[in-house]
DNA sequence: ATTCATTATAGCATACGTGCTATAATTTAA
DNA sequence: TTAAATTATAGCACGTATGCTATAATGAAT
């Protein structure tokens, strides 16, 4: 065991999905021609976080997606449309 | 695009989305026969956490999402399946 | 009313999401 | 190539999402 701190926090992460959702945000921020700076200021977010989603630097909440969702006109589930392979048990 | 006008920092905190998804989880959950604990132990997540998803006292990040929808079996769209109201412009 | 199960709330510590400002890197246009 | 546009990275400050532990409220069962 190394000194110091001992409960090391696992962190929630989940890689899979949101590479899938930075997809999918890109491909829709593109098929409606905006830039990130088009997204981010239209939203509301700040630039260097709609590059951080997309570049799957961070994991967003859910109200930030909403937000983008709406700026670009597309349902949230729209955002979500892809499968997550199952959970081992 | 459009400059010189500062983004105010607003908080994130989209409380028609939060509400839709809480009831989304709820009923899923319920449909599946599972507790609010159950829920929690096999996703990973806290008691506490899917509780205050519920509740709607926090705005949680995609990723205890997808936590939530593997465990649920159901695809993470499954989860936001509404609408949101078109934002102001 | 009384147990039992389930859900909700509360306080704390800590990691991290976010905005902001800058700068760097990359891509596109000329 | 050069310049411009777009995307990516970096550090800081601040607020908050999360786990944990514990307790309180609610509901169900008759």
């Amino acid at each position: 065991m190394k000194k110091g701190k001992v409960n090391k926090r696992v962190l929630i992460y989940d890689e899979e999905g949101l590479t899938k959702l930075a997809s999918k945000i890109k491909e829709v921020r593109g098929n409606k021609g905006y830039t990130q700076e088009d997204l981010a200021y239209e939203s509301g977010l700040s630039l260097s976080q709609v590059a951080r989603i997309e570049t799957i630097k961070i994991n967003p909440t859910v109200s930030t997606i909403f937000k983008i969702a709406r700026t670009l006109d597309v349902q949230v589930s729209d955002l979500f449309d892809f499968k997550l392979s199952k959970k081992a048990k």
